[in-house]
DNA sequence: CTGTTAGCGCTTTCAG
DNA sequence: CTGAAAGCGCTAACAG
């Protein structure tokens, strides 16, 4: 690799002149600039980024912490939205997954860190909130994704979980259903569980309808548990005309279950999931889902970063978002 | 941060004493080690790992190039199997995407070499051979995933499509089917579509079975291009028992296509897909297909990337990889 | 075993 | 407008 004193040399004009020009931090000779431009062509010079972050302190980096990119599209999307913006500023993303533990998230942040990242936007479920809002004071700007950590509330970009699933109950409500099952996590650790049985609770209540414990299915929130807690739902034999999910995975496998039983979707059992994964649109039937805005949450927390280690203002971000329904084919009206 | 001087300070020994523990690189004292240490962890310690690149010429990084992270699951557990291996060596990943396009994917490289990273990992669609293998022959390692470049062989880790296709064709021809329909990929370009075609008219030659191309739905290869074609197939009114798709996304939209109709699946047509996506097992019916073993194949290119960087051989390694079948409930005896 | 020293490639004062 | 020079934090000879 050809380095900026090769270019010098060739361009006859000292180093500092060609990091005037490579930086364009103050004014060449326009001849001399020429001369620059050629011999960098000519050399295929590419400056040494390492040198460069060495000596300005900046990496141009902005480190990301997913949970795991192959554990669905969620974080592939926020990734997507991350790097869209990071990328027009000119910068680069540099990700880990942490796999939702504690340990290999803590080691992540720590990574990231030694790579000197200019910034840090975290999706971190098993850190704990104080360790977090430690990480917040100090010298990096972090801003945190789809989780409210106290102290830092102008630095978290978060989805109201509670309302996404209240509107998703109310759109079974006003479709005239009353028994409505809800298929959920079963870690009661999980904040993002704990929102969403409130809305579900809520608009229940909202409702007049009081919430029958038999008609909630709990396992691991992935396609599998939906298969296997709607099994567990069907064993208890508690009518139901509708089915909520956590999420769209779950309920792919709700709806499997439902199908190789026989039931007929929606005219049977109406379902609604949560998220609006990609495949949504082709489960059978087409999911009636609420729309998880993941990718412009991630853009929203990359722009925050970006204007945090700027040291912009950052006011007129909106950090919370909300997610709205998206519907299509397997909610219908009760007979 | 601290740097190495502040170590070096109050443990009360030169900082060259300092670099030897912190790489291994040479026998110390075992109190001034334990000094060293204890100043470490005191001042939180860690070292500027672009100051180390720079010496030492080595960034500990290795870039891949996907396609798109976001289009569906492939390249997410691509980068799983990467990830995996090159975290056990202690080295980064650094991910760029191309999105499929000639200029953002010759971008991403320039970025990722200029990133100094040690090896690349390419998973190049849209650059041509020549600029491939010119690549090949510069001084960082590449591996090539997923694409045969001539004159590199020895760098492509790659799946054996045709023979894949053959595999899930004689599948059906097994299942006693004839007329097998195939949806494929409309960009007549791209060499994976080539060798899958070639698969499919391979096991129909081999079984005496003409080609009847009016059984050829192609579009563009996702799940709307699987409706699309399904959608055209059905409108030319030849009769077929079975379909065999370029992939499980398009195979997922032409089921959607066919139920739609009210064929019902798989009694009145059998439907194998290929790659074995993560919601093969949630399409309905569970859809057979044949695994495309992506993650191990990312993590075969990763070894295959770090041997070559470390100037260790790389015999031993096989590049060749297969897709095996997986039978699953979309597939049924012709009566 | 240990300290001194010379850079790695680049940015940034500071004098001209 | 331009060049010289001083480092950024670290590694790797090279002498002790």
């Amino acid at each position: 690799m050809a380095t900026i004193k090769d270019v010098s040399r060739m361009a006859n004009v000292s180093i500092s002149t060609v990091s005037r020009v490579i930086n364009s931090t103050a004014q060449v000779a326009p001849e001399k600039k020429v001369a620059v431009l050629a011999a960098m062509k000519e050399l295929n010079f590419r400056p040494n980024s390492f040198a460069q972050a060495l000596v300005s302190k900046r990496s141009n980096c902005v480190g990301v912490l997913v949970g795991d990119l192959c554990g669905g599209p969620f974080f592939a999307q926020m990734m997507r939205g991350i790097e869209t913006v990071v990328d027009r500023a000119d910068k680069f993303t540099i990700v880990m997954s942490g796999n939702h533990d504690e340990v290999r998230e803590r080691h992540a942040i720590q990574a990231l860190l030694q790579r000197q990242c200019d910034a840090l936007i975290l999706h971190s479920k098993a850190l704990p909130d104080e360790e977090l809002s430690e990480l917040a004071a100090g010298s990096t700007p972090v801003v945190f994704i789809n989780r409210q950590v106290p102290g830092a509330e102008d630095r978290c970009v978060w989805l109201d979980n509670q309302a996404g699933i209240t509107t998703a109950c109310q759109h079974l409500l006003d479709a005239g259903h009353h028994q409505i099952a809800f298929v959920t996590s079963d870690d009661e650790e999980f904040v993002d569980g704990q929102q969403r049985m409130a809305g579900y609770t809520h608009a229940l209540a909202r409702a007049g309808i009081e919430v029958n414990p038999a008609l909630i299915g709990r396992a691991f929130a992935d396609e599998n548990g939906g298969y296997v807690a709607m099994t567990a739902l069907l064993a208890r034999g508690v009518p139901f005309s509708a089915v909520l999910g956590f999420n769209d995975a779950m309920v792919a496998g709700a709806i499997s279950c439902l199908l190789e039983r026989g039931y007929k979707i929606p005219q049977q059992v109406s379902v609604v999931g949560f998220d609006d994964i990609p495949y949504a649109r082709y489960i059978y039937p087409k999911l009636t889902t609420v729309r998880y805005p993941i990718e412009a949450m991630g853009g929203r927390a990359a722009e925050l970063a970006l204007r945090l280690l700027d040291h912009k203002p950052a006011e007129g971000l909106t950090l919370k978002f909300e997610a709205e329904l998206v519907a299509r084919e397997s909610v219908t009206e009760m007979a």
